[in-house]
DNA sequence: GTCTATAAGAGGATAGAC
DNA sequence: GTCTATCCTCTTATAGAC
């Protein structure tokens, strides 16, 4: 794997250059708005050598969201060696660092419908392996909060996953960022807390 | 306003089925992907017929805004007139409508981001005046379930406000709808319950 | 593999007859 | 106001020389 020669070495930055680009407009501007001519433009490149690394803008797209799987992936593995937190500490771990990423501007955004986009993702082994990795991860934790009673076992675990990832992708996060009254840490703070308190086995308080 | 020629009321009615259609489609697969010549096919007439009632694909979507403001005005008036209930009831029950008529498929998706979408509802005067009395009379209400002690006075009003904004429109209602495991009813009371627990008062429990 | 140039097609908007 | 036919721009994707 270390291997490779100079040459290799040279497209093989070339592609992480290209992804790196795909990666900030996708966050930027969502999977529709990005045109291929900006990408190729932003690494530097003609379109047509793009083309070459990639054979299709769902493609890019793919790739992206692909390396933000495995940035996911390390955290997720990092968290599950640390024996002193909770299953809901990592959660949120988890999901903070996915807020955090979004306010910097790293997090890809993909139309939640798309049907183009979505087709070539669901067709993409890679992409969806990750997936179901992250899923089954999440899955355990979840599951393991829930016996614990740090969530609500009520609740059934898919719909605390999705609200967890849909929560790591909420526009809330950039509105309250363009009104300019929160720093980030803020921000990620009260947006992650109302998200917990919601999934938490506590009722709500009533005056 | 209830007079008007038959002429006239041929022309309002067909307006009435352009925006309804407008509505179906961009709930169905947002604006972006939403196509002039998709709304013409699905009302029955040509597409330049449609630029003779809406300048442009942003005024097409606009409308429907506005339809769908319109609505939520009324049912906001309509709360407004019970003083049975509190100010954090009417907040769930207009909470509800919203993610009732988004798992209908009648609930509009604008991009969060697109700019030139964007730029023209923010040119638009009939737009706008109905965001800010609708951001106006949920602001008051937050303010009173706050004083109650019905949702978290610690919260900044807006992260609330935006917060209910987003739920409304959340895709975790779909996602849900498509793994057909839940009723529609449940998946509202389900996504309804774990926002407004997280909005309330009340720390979170710790086993 | 990289480039320039261009094909191919989608989609928003309009011309002009009726 | 409605239609048919068309324009024009933008964007994805490829041809072909180097």
């Amino acid at each position: 794997m270390a291997r490779g020669s100079f040459r290799e070495q040279v497209l093989i930055a070339r592609e992480r250059a290209i992804v790196q680009a795909v990666n900030r407009l996708l966050a930027e501007k969502g999977f529709e708005a990005m045109t291929v001519d900006e990408v190729a433009a932003e690494v530097g490149i003609a379109k047509a050598s793009l083309y070459k690394h990639f054979k299709s803008k769902e493609d890019l797209a793919a790739a992206a969201m692909i390396g933000v799987l495995d940035r996911a992936l390390a955290l997720i593995e990092t968290l599950q060696r640390d024996k002193a937190t909770s299953a809901r500490e990592r959660l949120e771990a988890v999901t903070r660092w996915a807020m955090q990423a979004q306010l910097a501007g790293e997090m890809p955004s993909l139309p939640a419908q798309n049907s183009a986009l979505r087709s070539a993702l669901m067709a993409n082994r890679a992409y969806l392996d990750r997936v179901m990795q992250v899923s089954d991860l999440l899955g355990d934790w979840i599951l393991k909060a829930q016996a614990a009673g740090e969530l609500d076992p009520a609740l059934p675990p898919e719909v605390i996953l999705y609200t967890i990832y849909a929560r790591a992708c909420d526009p809330v996060s950039g509105v309250l960022k363009a009104s300019a009254n929160f720093t980030d840490e803020r921000i990620v703070e009260l947006l992650l807390s109302t998200c917990f308190r919601g999934l938490a086995g506590s009722p709500p308080a009533r005056a």
